[in-house]
DNA sequence: GAGTGGTCTAGACCACGGG
DNA sequence: CCGTGGTCTAGACCACTCT
């Protein structure tokens, strides 16, 4: 929301690269361009603009750190959709709560294995050390665009086959139906970040992405850990609302 | 956490700002660098690795997307503090659980106005058009490093007088003890976004430092709306914890 | 006034995507 | 293969901070 307490702006555009931004924002809030559609590239704008690649290369930095535009690697820049609302007290997966917002969720499966409880891990679902889990590496894109990976731990005690499963659906339906599990309490923790590394790599995003780092610890009702969860989101993808009482 | 599905890296350093990044990170690390300290002049880096100045600022640019350095504009480099924890699920305002966290809060009212209700607003506060509104916009530091700007909106009606008390203190405390209001409620939605314009100004940041926009509406025990409020995180500064029932 | 980061130029070559 | 963004160089001048 715009309100009157102040009206400042960034000022006179006495830096080239706000002009262009500027310009460009423009061309997107009036419809000229459209979510998802390709902008010019970066050479284009360059004679266009009769601007310095790297001036042209600035305002887009500072529109993808706005969440106006994002690249595909080597393939050009594109104006981005709208985020997807994410409310971690309603225990809908991401396939359904996607799905509800009228968008298309996809779920890829990058690698699974059941490794033995290290002492971190132990701690968080209170099981002996060595304890059997199942680990999850997922990638789930919104549109057809990579959004989050996400890294799950799952007790393999009470899920012993879930790896047999396809995980590319939600794994939400299959704790539910095939081991009559219902998470009851989650415990999060979200920072600002940036995708480095295998996050980055796996979102085909170049190293130091603004993203949002969200941990969560699901509990079933009766206080077991069911899942231990990190998910990496690209930052311009989210938006996460919460009602909550106050204590 | 660091756990066993996923080891790989980044790969090979070919791009030479990522191995200036580790190097920095390393020091960092190691405790040669710890917060608050300042990092050597882009030039002296420059002649220290034998890179242009652009490449060393490539490498910093990604150190302060992950939260391990911030700049003071045209002063220097400097190595991040940790950031605070904060829970929206607590009502206790800023400056108790920033000092519970053994850090010195500090807040700089930056302007303060009563205005009537635009349509917007009248309809958040259930209040008839026009019916005034205490606007306040608050700079808001921890170890004397500003963090975040707020923009506060509370119901004129229910807190006449708010604006004469002094306002860089607790507002959580004056409304307790002055006006009898405790919040019960709160709705919250939190983005991930890069800080521009007033915030950029106010935080003393260029434009496109990735930042939390958070949003806040909270009510009191009747369901009044109490607060209106949009907060601007510096993104290396803030994590969030919350503890909620699934619905 | 000296030193810092902020902005900008005008090139170059590379690595990868997609036709 | 060509076009794209990704990386890198070697300068320059400016605006601001600090002392």
């Amino acid at each position: 929301m715009e309100n009157a307490v102040d009206t400042r702006t960034d000022g006179p555009e006495n830096r080239q690269y706000l002009g262009l931004r500027d310009g460009i924002s423009a061309r997107i809030s009036a419809g000229d361009l459209k979510p998802g559609d390709k902008l010019p590239s970066e050479r284009q704008l360059q004679s266009e603009f009769g601007l310095a690649r790297g001036t042209i290369r600035e305002a887009l930095f500072l529109l993808e750190a706005e969440g106006a535009i994002f690249r595909r690697d080597r393939s050009g820049w594109y104006v981005s959709p709208p985020p997807v609302v994410y409310d971690p007290t309603r225990w809908e997966g991401f396939m359904s709560y996607v799905e509800a917002q009228g968008r298309v969720p996809a779920t890829h499966t990058i690698r699974t294995e059941t490794l033995p409880a290290d002492p971190l891990l132990s701690e968080v679902f209170s099981r002996p050390l060595g304890a059997p889990l199942h680990h999850i590496r997922r990638l789930r894109s919104v549109d057809g665009r990579a959004v989050l990976v996400e890294k799950l731990i799952v007790d393999a005690a009470i899920t012993p086959d879930l790896l047999d499963f396809d995980l590319n659906t939600s794994l939400t339906a299959i704790l539910k139906r095939k081991f009559g599990i219902t998470v009851a309490r989650n415990q999060i923790s979200m920072q600002p970040c940036a995708l480095t590394g295998n996050e980055a790599v796996d979102l085909k995003q170049k190293s130091g992405l603004p993203g949002l780092a969200l941990q969560r610890v699901s509990y079933d009702g009766h206080g077991r850990v069911v899942e231990y969860d990190h998910e990496y989101w690209r930052h311009d993808a989210v938006q996460i609302n919460v009602d909550l009482r106050v204590r």
